[in-house]
DNA sequence: TCAATCCGTATC
DNA sequence: ATACGGATTGAC
């Protein structure tokens, strides 16, 4: 007979359930294929998670209606790291194991599978890690197959794919595979570079969510087939069947894009974490300013820092200075409707003057629109407190996106003008402003469908304006990197702004040269007393993460705590928040925050606990999720574990 | 007394 | 979810 795991949605449904196995299929009918089987009455597809020969079912058991493909596509480490992401995030099986196995292309596995790898691979270079207190000590932990974990603060200007494929280097070096996960393709291609420039041929594979179905199911093969050990890719590469798992490594974990948007919406950092415990692999979380979830991991000792030391920072970090909004407009025309103050038009100027590209981040475009003094552009600024001013809707008062107060008799501090305008934030107008304050430099954009990964070689002035995440990096590095509108990510009302603040300007001044190389860097717009400001001025991230890590723990923050958010139309929310309280394994300490309403129909109710209670929280959620899905079937409610945006 | 309907329950 | 059965209710 055979352990089936039925692709059902009802929460409670939840749970293996007994086939036999007719003797046509017995070769066939491995743990991991893919079956069809009757339950209920009705024809369903569902993995085969083991054989067995006893059933814990006293009916009589239906027999397996068919072995779909024999492809072993969910391996047994994989079957149970999904159960394990279902119980952390109070989600389903099928749910995760929909996120875990791509949908099965019959003909891409008729095809003739790649050679298997051959070649030793190389020890590995230990340079790039040398500079960083803990960094040699790591290389060689992972050489001899110690599962070491790691929190890797990442040296500006340096190359982070290159590093991180050393350390691959090293935990493979003994045969094993490893887990590489970035938050964007762009990321991806950089570290499928770095991989096979210093692995075997035929090792590396990657995994990106645009391959389209029959590409995706290929690479996937090649990793269940155990053609390829080593795989790098989106947050859905988490879940690759990597065998013989050496390391897990995750690279700017704070980035949201490695939050899944689909049930149960696990975290790709977090799943590896999962899985390199489950499997007693290595772990490595890298970046250039850590996360407060990766900060967490170091307080606890759980993991160790890899970081350089003050001296060995400022050797490798760039200037950095600050060009307040509150700082006078650079005097030449261009500059100023280019919104540029003097301090960072002068190191546009010198850094294009010693031939070196010079890199411009702007804000998203979706970013809410500044707005600025109508004649001199200046940011119009909250007098209490220096937050963006902002009107909350057509025609109406003035008020700062901050503190709410409301601007009545706004006028602008640097011109006394009484009138505000949109100051348009998008690449392609500060392009062509930038374009025009140096008309004899070429101007190369890069954001939004359009990303380059490098910008061109051949020496000579050059202007790149990129929004974050789309920087493209130079060879040399960039003689001067400008941080357009510094203010406009802090203005969002969220728990990470600072944090997320800091990482776009940390990953894009990191391109710069180092300051003893002239890099400079400037960022515009910011008020110098932030904290997330003062922390690229320092170039010290560690200290940042920290504070905010120590400030969310004393206001009772994740991950500080474990958060639920429950969310759906009242009545059901308030129906399964009651439900959890009477449940016996309510988690002592827990707290109901809320409901507050979210919009016309929706309201949302936060659950609190301990951190070390977080998994009776997910348990007694999904307890509480499997009786109301077995009983009147009412509206959906969602809920999510560690929600990485509340509100 | 039979049938339409409602609720509760199991799904291997 | 969805199908089935036993109880329930209503009409002949």
């Amino acid at each position: 007979m055979a352990r089936v795991a039925v692709d059902v949605t009802p929460a409670h449904l939840d749970r293996p359930f007994d086939y036999a196995v007719p003797p046509e299929f017995d070769a066939a009918a491995q743990p991991g294929v893919r079956v069809t089987v009757r339950f209920s009455g009705r024809r369903v597809r569902g993995f085969l998670l083991e054989r067995c020969s006893v059933s814990e079912h006293a009916g009589a058991l239906s027999p397996l209606l068919a072995v779909v493909s024999p492809e072993q596509v969910l391996t047994p480490e994989i079957a149970r790291l999904a159960r394990a992401v279902a119980d952390r995030w109070a989600g389903t099986l099928p749910d995760v194991l929909r996120l875990a196995v791509p949908p099965r292309h019959a003909r891409v596995e008729r095809e003739e599978g790649a050679a298997q790898a051959e070649g030793a691979v190389a020890a590995p270079a230990p340079a790039r890690w040398q500079p960083y207190r803990g960094g040699p000590a790591l290389l060689n932990a992972l050489q001899d197959g110690r599962p070491v974990r790691a929190v890797w603060t990442t040296l500006p200007g340096t190359d982070w794919a290159a590093a991180l494929a050393d350390a691959v280097t090293a935990a493979a070096s003994g045969g094993g595979g490893a887990v590489v996960v970035v938050p964007d393709a762009r990321d991806v291609a950089r570290c499928q570079a770095a991989l096979e420039a210093v692995l075997p041929a035929g090792t590396v594979v990657a995994l990106t969510a645009d391959l389209g179905p029959a590409e995706r199911y290929r690479r996937f093969l090649l990793l269940s087939r155990g053609r390829r050990r080593v795989v790098v890719g989106t947050r859905a590469a988490a879940f690759a069947p990597v065998r013989d798992l050496a390391l897990c490594a995750v690279w700017d974990d704070g980035d949201d894009s490695l939050a899944e948007p689909r049930a149960p919406y696990p975290h790709a950092r977090d799943v590896l974490l999962l899985r390199a415990h489950q499997a007693g692999c290595a772990m490595l979380l890298g970046g250039h300013v850590p996360s407060v979830e990766g900060y967490g991991l170091l307080a606890t000792q759980w993991a160790q820092p890899v970081a350089g030391d003050r001296d060995v920072v400022r050797r490798y970090a760039p200037r950095v200075e600050v060009a307040g909004s509150d700082t006078a407009l650079a005097r030449d025309e261009a500059a100023r409707s280019a919104r540029l103050p003097t301090l960072a038009f002068d190191a546009v100027r010198r850094a294009l003057a010693a031939s070196g590209p010079v890199l411009v981040q702007v804000p998203r475009r979706g970013y809410q629109a500044a707005l600025a003094c109508i004649r001199c552009r200046v940011p119009a600024r909250c007098a209490a407190c220096a937050g963006p001013l902002q009107r909350p809707g057509a025609g109406a008062t003035l008020a700062c996106a901050w503190c709410g107060r409301a601007a009545v008799d706004w006028r602008c501090q640097e011109c006394g003008a009484d009138g505000v305008r949109a100051a348009v934030s998008g690449d392609r107008r500060t392009a062509e402003e930038l374009g025009r304050a140096f008309p004899e430099v070429p101007v190369l954009r890069s954001g939004g469908e359009q990303v380059l990964d490098t910008v061109p070689t051949e020496d000579g002035p050059l202007l790149v304006v990129a929004t974050p995440g789309a920087e493209p990096s130079a060879p040399g590095g960039y003689g001067a990197v400008l941080l357009l509108d510094a203010w406009s990510p802090l203005g969002r009302p969220d728990l990470r702004a600072a944090e997320d603040a800091l990482r776009r300007w940390c990953a894009a001044a990191a391109l710069a040269r180092p300051a003893v190389r002239g890099g400079e860097v400037v960022l515009v717009g910011a008020d110098a007393g932030v904290p997330a400001v003062q922390a690229l001025v320092r170039w010290a991230p560690a200290g940042f993460v920290r504070r905010e890590a120590e400030q969310r723990s004393a206001l009772g923050f994740p991950p500080a705590t474990r958060m639920a958010a429950v969310e759906g139309a009242p009545g059901p929310v308030a129906a399964l928040v009651a439900d959890v309280l009477t449940l016996a394994e309510v988690p002592r300490g827990l707290e109901v925050l809320g409901p507050v309403p979210v919009d016309e129909q929706t309201e949302r109710t936060l659950l609190r606990a301990p951190r070390e209670r977080g998994a009776e929280l997910a348990a007694v959620l999904a307890l509480a999720q499997r009786r109301r899905s077995a009983g009147r079937a009412g509206e959906a409610v969602r809920v999510r574990l560690d929600p990485v945006a509340i509100g």
